[in-house]
RNA sequence: GGGUAGGUGGCAGAGUGGUGAUGCGCGGGACUGCAGAUCCCGUCUACUGGGGUUCAAAUCCCCACCUACCCUCCA
């Protein structure tokens, strides 16, 4: 399998450090507003990404941080007259809400940033004693100039960075480029004890703190959104290289590129900002799992109605032929196993998602125009339905117990066969109502939803 | 100014040297108690512009133009 590293900017062959053991981080998000659809598109990708990688045998440890302290969520405590707790509490509970509604269940371990504090100062400590940090008056900082290869992630040079950013005025600071690792509390801010007074840590020491607890100096897989190269996972190279004196600090950095909405950028100030509640208000979840997968991972894509609606269709057609052949028991065979690898084999060229998209689509048209699915045929489908839904999680499933289902179908064929139209039509109607959809045909009907 | 990714048919979106991806849309037909779903046929001389390499270029090279994103918090 091959990937893409923005390191090197390259493709980059596959290849475990530690054989089978994958070690994966993913950029979480900050919990002072509600997920968007960019965190969907970012999120998704990694959820499948982890469970192509264990379709493929490999041992995944995929580790996600929620940063629970930070400048924005303080603005927030603010705006909303809050503590700090209660926005910490309301945010990470809607994200991990919309993870469990967008079928994100591959994550092993969520570690919040202020659980580690006594890891980040330990960072900071061993930062300080090799000469890469200082303290100020107001916080602990970084020396960028003094980790040579600040800059190779984001291929800028250090100088590059300075002429054309916005200088950040702050005279404590030795060097504008210099980044904070633990910010001294001002009033009314949540604070944790350090051996530099009362504070909080900055935000890009929470990730090493953590990866280095649970992976060390060196893991596999570093993957979170593009905007975050810089500054953030720049820094992380610094500090975490910085500390251990090893490189590299990750073998493959993956980035998902931005999500537009309507050709516009997501941002608060156009009020454009589409969350992930509002879309499946209208929308299955599987249908923004089959959007992200029929966009580019690494580009910047663009979300609409129509895209959405399309992916709903896909959606559709996929819970047709699933509840056609509900209740068949799975064949694997030669057939349905080499039906299923023609699906995801283009995952091994660098997470081809829309190419295996559209292997999946040629597949569904196949069974869908199968005139019999009797025989293996039915189980066959079965078992591509199923390892399929194992990776990308788009095979709509229901809690209506099948048994009710039957029940009710029986007795509407039933009805049909008398020509009793006008009870068929009135179940149907009411079915409708409820979400389930209800396929005729001359002698069998099925139900889907 | 520096960095990165791009410019493909009505729309979305693949394809990276040689048989018109695919989906949506649109038109027609089959099937059906009806609806839906499904199937079949049709719709298109698509590749930003200009040079170059080649027997052959959307695909490689050069130049130009344009777009998006990052360089400041951001998934």
């Amino acid at each position: 399998m091959q990937i893409y590293d923005t390191l090197t900017s390259s493709l980059k062959e596959f290849k475990g450090i530690n054989g089978k053991r994958i070690n994966m981080f993913v950029c979480g998000p900050t919990v002072n507003d509600r997920p968007h659809l960019g965190h969907a598109k970012t999120f998704i990708f990694f959820d499948v990404l982890a469970k192509y990688l264990r379709h493929k045998g490999y041992h995944v440890f995929f580790l996600m941080n929620i940063t629970d302290v930070e400048d924005k969520i303080i603005t927030k405590m603010r705006e909303e007259n809050l503590q700090w707790e209660e926005i910490v509490t309301r945010y990470s509970g809607e994200f991990f809400l919309n993870l469990k509604r967008l079928r994100i269940d591959s994550i092993n371990y969520f570690a919040f940033a202020t659980d580690f504090i006594p890891e980040i100062i330990g960072q900071i400590k061993r930062l300080i004693e090799n000469g890469l940090a200082y303290e100020t008056d107001d916080g602990v900082y970084f020396k960028v100039r003094k980790f040579k290869g600040y800059g190779k992630l984001s291929h800028q040079s250090v100088d590059a960075l300075v002429s054309g950013a916005r200088v950040d005025i702050n005279e404590r600071k030795e060097d504008p480029l210099d980044f904070v690792l633990w910010k001294k509390k001002k009033e009314g801010e949540p604070f944790w004890l350090s051996p530099w007074g009362e504070g909080r840590p900055g935000w890009h020491i929470e990730d090493t703190a953590i990866t280095e607890t649970f992976f060390g100096p060196h893991y596999d897989l570093h993957g979170g959104a593009s905007d975050l190269i810089f500054p953030h996972h720049e820094s992380e190279i610094a500090q975490m290289e910085g500390i251990s004196g090893k490189e590299p600090l990750v073998n493959y950095w993956v980035h998902t590129g931005h999500l537009n909405v309507e050709d516009v950028k997501m941002s608060k100030s156009l009020k454009n900002f589409i969350t992930i509640e509002e879309v499946l208000k209208h929308y299955w979840p599987e249908a923004v799992r089959i959007f992200v997968l029929s966009i580019q991972y690494r580009g910047t894509s663009n979300y609409s109605e129509k895209s959405i609606k399309d992916s709903q269709i896909i959606a559709e057609k996929i819970s047709l032929l699933h509840h056609r052949v509900l209740g068949m028991e799975q064949i694997e065979n030669e057939n349905s196993i080499m039906e299923t690898a023609k699906i995801l084999e283009p995952l091994d060229h660098d997470m081809n998602t829309q190419e295996a998209m559209v292997r999946l689509i040629d597949f569904l048209k196949r069974m869908l125009g199968e005139k019999s699915l009797q025989g293996s045929k039915g189980g066959e489908i079965k078992f591509v339905l199923d390892q399929i839904d194992q990776v990308f999680g788009i095979v709509r499933s229901t809690h209506i117990p099948n048994e009710a289902l039957n029940l009710i179908i029986k007795e509407r064929n039933a009805a049909r066969k008398r020509g009793d139209y006008a009870t068929a039509d009135s179940i149907r109607n009411e079915l409708n109502e409820l979400g389930v959809k209800i396929e005729d045909s001359s002698d069998i009907s099925f139900l889907w939803w």
